[in-house]
DNA sequence: ACGGTGTGGCTAACAGTGTTAGCCAGGTTC
DNA sequence: GAACCTGGCTAACACTGTTAGCCACACCGT
């Protein structure tokens, strides 16, 4: 992650996460993202090849921030799934534009830090004990939840903390 | 949903959902909507009044589609939380396009027909035996298996059937 | 000291996007 | 027959990602 990128490079990806965060993706364009480093759209592409590249660094980075809160979470209170899941959702959910972005497209694999994904799905294989089917079930889970409440999908009124505990006891047991 | 839309709209919306079916939502624009009607694409303005309004029917459809996959699966096994999982998965992975339009973005309430959404959840929370929190669990966990598997972020050799039965053992127990 | 080269800006332009304004032919209705 | 609605059209605008080509500056080797 430290050579992966030229130092401006690493300025106009900040600058891409702020206005990502602040205003949302529809609003993260080319030229809104030039004119906030000052500089011009077309001087962009000296530094990527297209906006997809700017992008799977935007995915790399929460991919990295997730791996590292999850292994917080875990060194606080291993072996403990509500521990994990609420960190997860936590920071998710404090980014939602950002994991919108790094999540509901199929993952640039080939683009990415080789073993990121790996690392950011580790501290959850480790809590259920290398059970597969049961790690991709809580994955699954958590970010159902996550998801539908990033989009307002549940109603207003309804108790998503509840609906936390109840799926978790159920998928921990 | 009979006079919601004039014969010619709903000529417009069955030409989108093909649209967006065979080519993604990428490549559904106003101007290949036009061309596949055999139109200009301003003229699609004379019946809705933009290109979300379009999108908004595609959602509905889902919906619709969803409500009625889920009460036929309920009439062939009731009280199967298994079934309906089944049915859900398998409608929604036979139309991964018009998935995506009608899950990724925040549902367009006001402009849906009034009970819709309310219907294509009923069939789910009486197989909870209206155990709200229990039903948002499952619902969490279906449409992040779908949507996980849809994005190809598990796995090339992940046995997602096991997954499946494992969360839904968990969650029904 | 000087010429070459690479870095990182710039302007102008293109194709494609959603969308608006304004025109016009044809059918319906008083 | 006149008015009017319906549903098409062309031309255009602002905005998107992106390319081509130019130019100033810093550095580097002789």
């Amino acid at each position: 992650m430290a050579d992966r990128l030229t130092p401006r490079a690493r300025e106009i990806v900040t600058a891409a996460r702020d206005l990502l965060e602040e205003s949302g993706a529809a609003h993260l364009t080319m030229r809104t993202l030039a004119d906030r480093l000052g500089i011009k759209a077309p001087s962009l592409y000296k530094h990527f090849p297209d906006k997809q590249a700017v992008e799977v660094e935007l995915v790399a980075l929460l991919l990295t921030e997730t791996a590292e809160t999850l292994e917080a979470a875990e060194a606080r209170a291993p072996g403990s799934l509500e521990a994990l899941a609420g960190a997860y959702r936590d920071h998710a959910l404090a980014h939602p534009h950002l994991y919108r972005l790094a999540t509901e497209r199929p993952l640039p694999r080939a683009a990415l830090p080789a073993g990121l994904e790996d690392r950011a799905a580790l501290p959850l294989l480790r809590t259920c004990a290398d059970d597969m089917d049961l790690a991709r079930a809580v994955w699954a889970f958590a970010h159902g939840m996550v998801i539908l409440e990033i989009h307002g999908r549940f109603p207003a009124d309804a108790d998503l903390d509840a609906a936390w505990k109840r799926g978790l006891a159920a998928l921990h047991a």
